[in-house]
DNA sequence: GCGACTTTCCT
DNA sequence: GGAAAGTCG
């Protein structure tokens, strides 16, 4: 089948060379040429942070040298479109074959669209497979067909499938070195010298690269495994898996993880052992949320940026940078949400339950919009991951049906006495608090004056007050629900009265910004394409090691005059509805093909992101357009889901949204969006 | 062992 | 808010 020429085997979020289906699939065909191709601008505002991009580099590395060993070279490539860049691979070397691993951001899924299409086109033969989840989303349904919208019926159904999760494949043995001798690698500069520096300490915590994640999985399987229902929630002990950031890059396959914990499960259920038994029912479950994040971003590829819950678009989110700079540096009076903050800031790293904590803090009692949490961690988890930490917003903000409930906060104090009983997390990450007994830990606040002065702690001094006190953020929350409820009320009635238009554009309807002045991301008015590919831009708030140094930053505030303004520009891209050319007809009135791009980030992407959806997705063609099994296959638009559409915001438009800024670039409101199959093959 | 009550957890 | 699990008489 491989007639004459080479595979590219294209590496992305899945460097690994066991239970790689690409690479087995490359390796069957003939000889191989290996590539990855690092386009970050194609990420737009999700550009990877630096601890994230360190991981890569380091894993890169890794992988280049696990394919040597086996016969060919990693071929790295320095690209502002990868689909072109991909072409260039092929043309140099005379390859007449593609395979890669399925992807469900909804980047991906229109770039491996458009790969698929444009390569397809030019005679190659392309081929992708599962390689990242236990089933592929558009095989998980309902007894009608439709796909799951709560957490725990999706994930009893992956339990209870009638097949298994396929085994994972060995690696291969060896690789038969494609001709790369016209297409050399570029210098993929992953860190600046600046960033060397803030990096040095990771490589004492954490080992990237697949076969340092297979020891992970295999010490974590022996080890922890069997207490982790005991000790999952302490946030000081090392007894979660610490798989995450391999996971992302797709350094260990989750297959091959949940068939080893399975036997494992399997042994201890034949010894009795309750507790182990229950163990791996819950690192199941924690495998599944990361399913359920693909699942979600497959099925709504808009739910890194906008709520499931269509309601919560009117939530009168606090737009205050004063307070998203307290919470970044750790200084808002609450000993574990600070903790944690430090902790992120130091490492890139949090335990699961301090990253519900803080997060459920900055939404719940700081009320900021999560859009903005989750872009913080997005630029300073090292497993920074968009589908699963949407996934963890939505949860938190309560946007998800299954969520929590918006009405309630969890006060840290409590939550602290939980997972930091003895407060040696808190006492760790807030040295100026290491004096204070457990019994003030959690609540400083309240210690008579005489335990704080032996504890050398002068509150609003050398540790802040509370920035925002519980019983205060509960009446503010309460009367923002208020005014939510009445805002979502009355755009309904704007919409049954077809006067919409008259609403105008509310400020809570639209995005609101990332602040600027984080320098987390590039820097205003400068479109990304222009920006240095790499390392001039800034991660101030990451770079600051020192945790006492840092208190006394008084920056002034610069208000950013034209948060609106700049919503735009931040506000991400919407992908456009893509069909293959066979059903290219079929879809054609809708603009299939953007003629309309207006953000002068995407223009070298040309078609792949449309700023303006106006034209497409009239969603007039129900066409739930089937395809073949094999190659050039594609996530399409499908028809309107109407029985969730009283449930879910809709995906390009909540339901009852007036005529905010999205509602004028999305009139068609009422359909769900979703994508269908973009099948695997082989 | 059992029912009423309390606490914990929920993606 | 409601199920599930723990606690007490």
């Amino acid at each position: 089948m491989s007639g004459g020429g080479c595979s590219i085997v294209w590496f992305r979020r899945d460097l690994r060379v066991e239970d790689n289906p690409a690479l087995a699939a490359g390796v069957r065909a003939g000889a191989v040429v290996a590539v990855f191709i690092w386009a970050p601008e194609e990420e737009g505002q999700y550009y990877p942070g630096r601890v994230s991009r360190w991981w890569l580099k380091q894993s890169l590395a890794h992988l280049d040298f696990s394919l040597r060993s086996l016969g060919t070279p990693l071929i790295t490539k320095r690209s502002t479109n990868s689909v072109s860049s991909l072409l260039e691979v092929v043309k140099s070397t005379g390859a007449t074959q593609l395979f890669f691993n399925h992807l469900y951001d909804p980047l991906s899924l229109v770039r491996d669209h458009r790969a698929k299409e444009v390569l397809t086109s030019q005679g190659i033969t392309v081929r992708s497979f599962n390689s990242d989840l236990l089933y592929e989303p558009w095989d998980v349904n309902d007894a009608h067909g439709q796909p799951f919208t709560t957490f725990s019926a999706f994930w009893e159904r992956c339990l209870s499938m009638p097949y298994d999760p396929q085994a994972p494949l060995l690696p291969p043995k060896r690789i038969i070195p494609g001709d790369a001798s016209r297409c050399p690698c570029d210098t993929l500069v992953l860190e600046d010298e600046l960033e060397k520096a803030s990096n040095a300490l990771l490589s004492r915590a954490w080992s990237p690269g697949w076969s340092n994640a297979d020891k992970a999985l295999t010490a974590f399987i022996n080890g922890p495994l069997i207490e982790y229902s005991k000790n999952r929630r302490k946030a000081d002990s090392a007894t979660t898996s610490f798989l995450s950031p391999h996971l992302h890059f797709g350094e260990v396959s989750v297959r091959k993880v949940f068939h080893l914990v399975r036997i494992k499960q399997v042994f201890w259920a034949n010894e009795g052992n309750k507790a182990g038994e229950e163990s791996v029912n819950l690192f199941l479950k924690s495998i599944g949320l990361r399913e359920y994040s693909r699942y979600i971003s497959f099925n709504h590829p808009y739910s890194h940026e906008r709520p499931l819950l269509g309601h919560l678009k009117f939530f009168p989110w606090v737009v205050n940078e004063g307070y998203f700079k307290a919470w970044r540096q750790g200084r808002t009076g609450y000993p574990l949400v600070d903790a944690g903050m430090r902790e992120l800031w130091a490492t890139g790293w949090l335990h699961d339950r301090i990253r519900v904590v803080v997060s459920s803090f900055f939404v719940k009692v700081l009320q900021l919009p999560w859009r903005w949490g989750m872009k913080y961690f997005w630029d300073t988890l090292l497993d920074a991951d968009l589908e699963s930490d949407a996934l963890g917003w939505q949860y938190i903000s309560g946007t998800l049906p299954d969520g929590r409930e918006f009405d309630r906060i969890d006060n840290p104090q409590f939550e602290g006495y939980k997972c930091d009983p003895n407060g040696e997390y808190v006492r760790r990450w807030l040295p100026e608090l290491a004096r204070l007994p457990t019994e003030w830990i959690h609540h400083p606040w309240n210690a008579p004056e005489y335990v704080l002065q032996a504890a050398g702690i002068e509150l609003g001094s050398n540790y802040p007050l509370p920035i925002v006190g519980i019983d205060a953020a509960e009446v503010r929350l309460q009367e923002a629900l208020i005014q939510m409820w009445q805002q979502e009320a009355a755009s309904r009635a704007a919409i049954e009265n077809g006067t919409e238009e008259g609403l105008g554009d509310s400020s809570e309807s639209t995005p609101i910004a990332f602040p600027q002045d984080t320098h987390m991301e590039e820097r205003p008015a400068e479109p990304v394409r222009n920006n240095p590919p790499h390392g001039t831009r800034r991660y101030e708030d990451q770079m600051v090691p020192s945790i006492t140094s840092s208190h006394v930053r008084v920056e002034e505030e610069e208000t950013s005059s034209d948060l609106r303004n700049s919503a735009a520009d931040n506000r991400a891209e919407v992908p456009i509805n893509v069909t293959t050319q066979q059903n290219a007809r079929e879809t054609m009135n809708q603009g299939g093909l953007p003629n309309v791009n207006r953000n002068p980030r995407v223009q070298n992407n040309g078609t792949m992101w449309l700023r303006n959806a106006a034209e497409d997705s009239t969603a007039e063609s129900s066409s739930s357009t089937r395809r073949e099994r094999d190659g050039g296959v594609v996530p399409v638009w499908s028809p309107p889901a109407s029985n969730f559409s009283e449930q879910f915001v809709d995906d390009e438009n909540g339901i009852g949204a007036s005529s905010s800024y999205l509602q004028r670039q999305h009139p068609q409101s009422h359909q769900l969006m979703n994508w269908t199959r973009l099948p695997q093959t082989g």
